[in-house]
DNA sequence: CGTCTATTTGAATGTACTCAAAAGCGGTGG
DNA sequence: CCACCGCTTTTGAGTACATTCAAATAGACG
């Protein structure tokens, strides 16, 4: 039951049986109705998660109420509010299941025990860590650089086969546009 | 000569003066001309640099040629190219000097030292880095929901004083717009 | 002092937004 | 299983934000 959380750690690190077994000890399990919430705004992120399936997002709730998403997460990935989990200081942004999902989680306090357990995995999270960064750069980069309609196109390729689980206002505020433009873009381009 | 960086450390830790000698034993030192470059897009970013004085940005270059400022650090910013420094992959970024800049730096393998000399220099580059991340994040969700004003506006909260100090269309192309509406929009508002 | 680059200005254009209305879709209860 | 309600998506018209291009002006540097 814990194939893709382990596959997913042999992308980065090789572990031996026994390692895996302490690994796995620790993690917690735990499904989340759609529309359900593991974290929000002001709370402290208590937990990294890793998406077994369905899928999370993460999002930024601005002044005037208006949603702005940050991330996706589907099946294979990790989600957590990084500064919000590692400084133990209250989360600007929200993490919400889109779909029906089914997380495994490790606290901080679990994870600071694996990596005295199992010390590879020191460098298995800093990898995640400078994964995460780079993902973000990008996407600095690709809205300062690019058009909508470019952006879209990454987003269709960085999350292969998500758009049509999604809402698309979901994929709008992703874009930094309006489900009205987006849907608008996509019959100018039969996309 | 080095207590801007000390006082930089003491923001996040306490060091004892003994400490502080082994850091500074390992930190080179190193000034750079206006216009020239710390790290070229394609090369490993084989140091992390502490900016005593001067100025240095960190920017992209897209297919036409274009280039996008991702980051400026004036003194007391420390400056890498985060991915390519911890991972030692080829940057896709350019670090340049805008000014005459004062650096210090730090190559990863002395920096892995001084974390076997000095352990509370762990917790330094851990916050050092989710700070980074904070940035980041702060700099998407700003491009997701912001117009470009008010972007302009958080630039010269966050970088006070800088503006005055660096062409203008280095901040057009860190805002995502072009010099010319820039000056537009400077002029409209008085600013 | 001259050259080169940066900034300003203006007109025309394009990209994306707002608002509002209509159509589509999904879930829920009868 | 159908009908209805609420939310999402589509569509269109009018508008605002930001761009391009080009020319004029101002600044920086050798």
């Amino acid at each position: 039951m814990s194939e893709l959380i382990l596959s997913n750690f042999a992308m980065h690190i090789d572990l031996s049986p026994e390692e895996k077994m302490r690994i796995v000890s620790r993690l917690q399990h735990r499904k989340i109705g759609k529309r359900n919430f593991l974290l929000r705004q002001g709370e402290i992120d208590r937990n990294i998660y890793f998406v077994n399936w369905g899928c999370l997002r993460m999002f930024y709730t601005d002044q005037d109420g208006s949603e702005h998403n940050i991330c996706f997460y589907p099946e294979n990935w990790w989600a957590c509010d990084n500064v919000s989990f590692f400084k133990e200081t209250p989360a600007v942004n929200n993490i919400q299941a889109l779909e029906e999902t089914e997380v495994y989680s490790l606290s901080l306090s679990n994870l600071e025990l694996l990596f005295t357990e199992v010390p590879k995995l020191e460098r298995f999270f800093r990898i995640l860590v400078q994964n995460g960064f780079d993902l973000y750069q990008n996407r600095i980069i690709a809205n300062l650089s690019k058009t909508a309609e470019e952006r879209y196109v990454e987003f269709r390729r960085l999350y292969s086969g998500l758009e049509s689980r999604i809402a698309q206002k979901h994929i709008a505020t992703y874009l930094g546009i309006t489900p009205a433009f987006l849907s608008m873009m996509r019959k100018k381009k039969g996309l």
